[in-house]
DNA sequence: TATAAATAGTTAATTATATTAACCATTTCC
DNA sequence: GGAAATGGTTAATATAATTAACTATTTATA
């Protein structure tokens, strides 16, 4: 029998909730040839400071693949292949790096920011529904306690996949 | 510009997290030849209290594909492709109901419940230490938010995506 | 009580989403 | 000046899921 425990409860729920919203989000993109994913990359190349990624670190420039590579966490190839998407549909842009050649910068187009701009209110909407009726310092608890947990989590990966090392030889 | 906002930021980064800790979860089950979906299904099969599906509705009865399907929030083809794993590797055996030859029901095999007791004290280290420093309160708030949260998804579908109705015919 | 509808599980075919490996171009580091 | 690192792409592949069709059984209904 597996004990109760508030911790292993929150995690198992962070897990369940990000499944259904994933969900939520892939039926309302998909209404506009989109993915939850390449709504993200949008989300990014609004400069949205909710973002995870923004608050980690400063990025005046705009952004090239590998940068959102790094915060999807997925592979190079894979942005390649969801930004070839946004930029068929014309919502987003590509422009060489003038200082590194390698570089290429992205950021929305007129359509791209439009399409944002569009959706913003509803996604609020949806957002403050969820998390209505707690106050605004309980939201920051709980945002603190989101961040502490991402931060652990990136570095202190090795000390946290040791925790498993048992598992070897099951 | 977005502007920044609370409500958003949580959102994002528990998209986020959950994304990290599928990663891991992957990395660390692949050495016993498993993914994330099913050590999922083996937490199930071992009832453990803290699985939001327990949460939700209570199961006197062992589990059967098509709840793992719900709980799980995917099709039923893809939970049998997922038992016949934890079935080859003897994890998990299946019997069929004596009220209702339709159902089979799932249960852990010894061997199985050995591998989950085995990884539960490490599972919990690695969420107690994800969490430290947050009192029980404050973990407890955490708790109502998701379950809010998730009822909210659930109950009201249809009245989230309708936020969205704007986004057809962009 | 016969029949239609619903439920549970499976299979086969397919789709979606990602990965790895190899490669080119360019820049950075000794 | 040459090796290593970085950024992006391509092609091939893996994986994780879906849908649709089917069987078996049970439940509802007319």
């Amino acid at each position: 029998m597996i004990e109760k425990s508030i911790e292993e409860s929150i995690v198992l729920s962070i897990f369940d909730l990000s499944n259904q919203l994933k969900k939520i989000g892939d039926e309302v993109y998909q209404k506009v040839g989109l993915t939850t994913q390449q709504w993200l990359i949008l989300l990014h190349l609004a400069n949205n400071p909710n973002l995870p990624f923004f608050k980690r670190e400063e990025h005046k420039k705009a952004l090239m693949a590998s940068e959102l590579a790094d915060s999807l966490n997925v592979s190079r190839a894979n942005i390649t292949n969801l930004i070839n998407v946004l930029l068929e549909k014309g919502l987003v842009q590509q422009f060489e790096d003038s200082q590194d050649r390698r570089k290429k910068r992205l950021s929305l187009t007129k359509q791209g920011v439009a399409l944002v701009e569009k959706t913003q209110p509803s996604r609020f909407a949806v957002i403050e529904y969820l998390m209505e009726g707690f106050t605004k310092d309980e939201k920051e608890t709980f945002l603190r306690f989101l961040e502490q947990s991402m931060n652990r989590i990136i570095n202190d990966e090795e000390r946290i996949k040791s925790f498993h090392k048992m598992l070897v030889g099951v």
